[in-house]
DNA sequence: CGGCATATTGAACCTGGTCAAGCGGAGTGG
DNA sequence: CCACTCCGCTTGACCAGGTTCAATATGCCG
């Protein structure tokens, strides 16, 4: 049976057979430590569009892989508004903000119909303690979310509402690559307000970058479909 | 001999005497480990002002822990301009950035004469194994480093000039307290041109908001030296 | 004392926000 | 099946907060 005829929200896959192996696995894991790593992770959970897979201030307990589909992170600030927080596409971590006070500070939810692996953290702990590798690989992923988030300081702090909507445009479109999708032609999961919230622009601005980004040839976009035109100028833009 | 008695940049405290104890280690570590722990700390390092710690792009081998001082970090974007990602007060590990791509991705500097403890990275992985609530320890620090990224994020993209450097005042007024030293009277070791750098604003906007706060009695500020005069209105523009 | 970096203040400008109107597709009910 | 509404998106006109540019303190270090 060839992997790629496989539903993606089939839910019987064992780690070892999953397309996002590579991606959310530490490379230098043996057989043997994968099956003992797939004993813990529950898979499947499949998701409607909409649906929380956990709210902010939930007790946490696990971190989640994306299988399929694409969730948002968001929080809600103490004055009240959302903060989209991250974009997870497939084969990427979510819920590690959860760690550090024994609950979520975010909340997840599914921009369309979607499928998760969710990895109970006290076990993966555990088994962390008897794979070295494991550990680190866990040190690492934390460590890229917290340059990730960084460099994303940098963005809102530094650059223009162009310069901002480019770099979401590169970064999923760099995503898709890893994923074998295409780079250049993709369908946005996350509506124009989630964008905007995201990237500390209003809607308004948005639709605006988008239309003039048309207008120059940078790009085509229709609703959420967009192709990109111009690689190099959008990569430019987004330096 | 009273601890209080210590010159803050002696260098021969073993972490069982430090003051900073309580705040940089786990809370609930034994006797014997943390003479473990103990024996894997480089202290001391007395460093300059302007001294670098470490440069953004050096091979990665060690996380630090401010001992005295205060301490900056911040990249350089590939546009080529410097955003300050963090101040690092007594108490705070910082450095964890390192640890993704095996080199550090910001650089440290002292913003004052300061020292640091230096914690090899490699060694403490292994202590982690021997003591799961290092382990538990060190991916809380890193956790709560990634929430307060998203918090500053959310500081940035949805927040006036005003409650910009509110926050951070309350920020270092708080840290200060569970320094045991005054909230409401402090040195800001920062310059004007950090303090704009890391929050999105200009030199000019930051000076502007500190005159118009000063005018509206809501602190006095002379240089560097800030006095807090009513709080409650600072941590309501803060939010 | 002189020179250079840091901070403050003022005036003009501009990017992105706000407010408002209109479009078009999806879902609903008569 | 069509009319109606709701919601997401786009577009335009105006406004404002913060940047930019410039001039002037203030202070630090040789």
């Amino acid at each position: 049976m060839s992997m790629d005829s496989v539903c993606p929200h089939n839910n019987t896959f064992h780690c070892g057979d999953c397309r996002m192996n590579a991606l959310c696995l530490p490379l230098a894991l043996q057989t043997k430590e994968v099956e003992r790593l797939d004993e813990i992770i529950q898979r499947g959970k499949p998701l409607q569009k909409d649906h929380h897979i956990y709210h902010a201030g939930e007790e946490f307990d696990s971190v989640f892989a994306v299988r399929s589909g694409s969730i948002k992170s968001y929080t809600i600030s103490n004055s009240g508004q959302e903060q989209v927080t991250g974009f997870h596409l497939p084969g990427e971590i979510f819920g590690m903000d959860g760690i550090g006070q024994n609950r979520y500070t975010n909340s997840a939810v599914a921009m369309e119909t979607s499928s998760v692996c969710e990895i109970p953290f006290n076990r993966l702990q555990e088994l962390s303690i008897a794979i070295p590798t494991l550990q680190r690989h866990f040190f690492q992923l934390m460590s890229l979310e917290i340059t990730g988030d960084q460099q994303l300081l940098s963005l809102l702090s530094k650059n223009t509402a162009e310069e901002r909507v480019a770099t979401l445009l590169m970064s999923i479109s760099n995503r898709n690559f890893r994923l074998k999708l295409s780079a250049t032609r993709f369908r946005l999961p996350m509506s124009r307000a989630d964008i905007g919230n995201y990237l500390g622009l209003t809607v308004e601005t948005v639709s605006r970058v988008l239309s003039r980004f048309q207008k120059q040839a940078l790009l085509k976009v229709d609703k959420k479909e967009v192709e990109l035109l111009n690689l190099d100028k959008l990569r430019e833009l987004a330096n």
